[in-house]
DNA sequence: ACTATTTCGTCATGGCCGTTTACAAATTAG
DNA sequence: CTAATTTGTAAACGGCCATGACGAAATAGT
């Protein structure tokens, strides 16, 4: 019953259902938890008026979205206002949870996040998963698994769903990494591998760190380009609110982008890709540092103690960045730019060169370019909450399973 | 009434319909009328168990149809298969007709198309628009409207809405031309130039092509790139049947992605922007030929012809443009990519530079370049037709007007 | 303090719409 | 010529939202 992660939202809640009376109701019912949940504690009558049906019909649906412990009455509203107060509707803290996990480089993390977006357990292990086979890995995630439901069942949570940030490409059946570089798995099926009989989604990481800004970022517009390097270079393309995979799912490959036609070739066949120039491999080598361990931290400190040879390399990759960007900004035409992944980290010394070239090679006013605020933290929340969203876009599934 | 344009079809038929039952019953009307007009003529049985309704709940929906005029009994099906045999069910020849208007460089034309997609009357007038002003143009279009709806009154249609395209930028209201350099028009407010009180959208020639691409071309994908050159090199990206605009309007600026970022200047503000390769007015100098009249049609003659200076010419823009669209295709993994206005009929010659860039710099299988087969009408058509298609997204609303 | 006013939530009624069930019509298979 | 199958329609049914009325709970005015 999960719908796959991309086509989640394009049109807003719930638009796979029939347009028969049973669907009109399911819709319905989705758009009261969407306008409840975005827009904090409601009454009745306001929410009818938001979504256009008469209190009535609002009485009859949150009836049964309260039957269900997806909504909960949180009691008379602060009256203020001449007339009856209403009564303020909140989104249940104590029902269903999205449970999000990520397999990083070197770590394992899950976290459960309750309807209302709270983080409500959490558990990480440290621990280098490069070269290692699938199998162990993914027993150590599903025991972490294990710990963060059995935490959220004892706060009255119950797990809706999970969802699985990976960093590598994962192919449209939303089960199956197909390559994923940096833990060096091929074509794994992580879905006979996770235990678990509720709703599995397996996602890119970078992508579920794009929806994490949509849905959580402050004041991110619903048409942007979300950049973010931690497997190369890739970009998350949110178009009207929902994401843009591809035909193969292998949308947002910036990082392959031609910067300069005749550049150094690249492993993909190309020659001047962005990665060449702004890749991790690409920065360290032009710093004259050597790859290892927390290879971000090491520029940023390094950029920030003044380190002529690093600052000159983020300098050059920040321009390089620029001329891929431009590309891709007169392509989409966007709201704006964000940078996530390691590059929010490295933003001070990347985006003076970067929003240069982007000023100087656009005619208008220049697409704004912003920084994540959501530290390394961005795929593991996106993932969660895209069990959250499925929730919300379908209450009537997952009232069944309650 | 009229929805803009780009956002008629991201999710199928009639989706901003309120979530009530005259919004299912909308809905429900536009089904019907899709899937008869795509597939043929149809009973009233078949098309109940493609939209997975019930054959009473088809009878009623399509008896309403036929009494707006909207769709024709045929008679009879040929048997075939046990059983009594269904009644043919086709969208009207006599109902509603989109008409389409073209404001070219050099000619003006207007069409009318009936739901069954046939062309039923058409206008054209040749002569160069070029630095004329807006008003005495635009009237001389609405002349043509006049002819083509009353020629296609003749013929029992009614015009359910015009839509023109324009070869220059369209601001969101569909209405007022921003910028189109090759009529030097800047602002212009065609809404208040015409006449019709229907439904007008005012749009880009290359959107509606691609649009044209789209509902016309054999075997289109509904994920693709549209690269046209007429105005510069414009790209319309179609994503999941619907056509991305951008925030403001803007997508699809492929002239001026940087290929070489340390080129020749642009008067965009960068430097090395495809324009500078492929754009008409370089491949004319690089061609070493003098603008002038029909400069796609000399060189293509020149070309056919062995013009050594012409094919290199040739041959470097379509480098370039491989490079460009290697940018592109990486971002945005689409199906296919089809080029069409003046590309189309230089195709032969820029095909191989630009498809071996590609497939160099392209890991996997690249992507696949086809050349539109609808020719120099493909605007035209696309605009006529978006307005046959409004009328199936939302039979009832121009029902009323029948 | 008391009344009028406003707004909220609910209930009963009604209308719209797709479903279910039943049936006549039209064809093929035997 | 009968049985089987499929189509289209009609009537009864049930679900769902709209309408209108009502009691409840607050404010505003006297």
């Amino acid at each position: 019953m999960t719908a796959p992660l991309h086509e989640a939202h394009p049109a807003g809640p719930g638009r796979a259902l029939p347009d028969t009376q049973q669907g009109m109701r399911r819709r319905n019912l989705a758009r009261v938890m969407h306008t409840v949940s975005a827009d904090g504690p409601l009454s009745r009558a306001t929410v009818a008026s938001r979504i256009g049906l008469t209190r009535a019909a609002v009485s009859s649906l949150v009836d049964e979205l309260i039957r269900s412990g997806l909504l909960e009455e949180l009691g008379p509203e602060r009256p203020g206002r001449v007339g009856r107060p209403g009564s303020a509707l909140a989104v249940s803290a104590h029902g269903p949870a999205g449970i999000g996990a990520e397999v990083g480089v070197d770590h394992l993390a899950v976290c459960a996040v309750d309807l209302r977006g709270q983080v409500r357990a959490k558990a990480v292990r440290h621990g280098a998963n490069r070269g290692r086979s699938p199998e162990p890995v993914i027993a150590e995630l599903t025991e972490l698994v294990h710990r963060v439901v059995a935490e959220a069942q004892g706060e009255g949570l119950w797990p809706a769903g999970l969802a699985v940030a990976v960093p590598g490409l994962v192919a449209r059946d939303a089960r199956t990494v197909v390559r994923a570089p940096n833990l060096e798995w091929h074509d794994t099926d992580l879905g006979a591998l996770l235990p678990p009989d509720w709703p599995l989604t397996v996602g890119n990481e970078a992508n579920f760190g794009a929806l994490a800004e949509l849905w959580l970022g402050e004041g991110t517009p619903r048409d942007f380009l979300h950049v973010s390097a931690e497997i190369g270079i890739g970009a998350a393309v949110v178009v009207a609110g929902g994401l843009l995979r591809g035909t193969r799912g292998f949308a947002g490959e910036l990082g392959h982008v031609p910067v300069r036609p005749e550049g150094p070739p690249c492993p993909c066949g190309g020659r001047g890709c962005l990665e060449q120039y702004a890749g991790e491999e690409a920065v360290l080598r032009a710093a004259g540092l050597e790859p290892g361990e927390d290879r971000v931290g090491l520029l940023a400190n390094r950029a920030a103690d003044g380190d002529t040879e690093v600052r000159r390399a983020l300098h050059d990759a920040g321009e390089a960045l620029g001329i891929a960007l431009t590309g891709a900004v007169n392509l989409l035409d966007p709201e704006g730019v964000v940078l996530g992944g390691a590059l929010a980290g490295l933003a001070p010394w990347l985006l003076p060169s970067l929003e240069a070239e982007l000023a100087r090679r656009t005619a208008g006013p220049a697409c704004p370019v912003t920084v994540s605020g959501l530290g390394s933290e961005g795929p593991l929340l996106g993932a969660a909450h895209s069990v959250v969203r499925a929730v919300l876009d379908d209450p009537a599934a997952v009232a069944e399973r309650g």
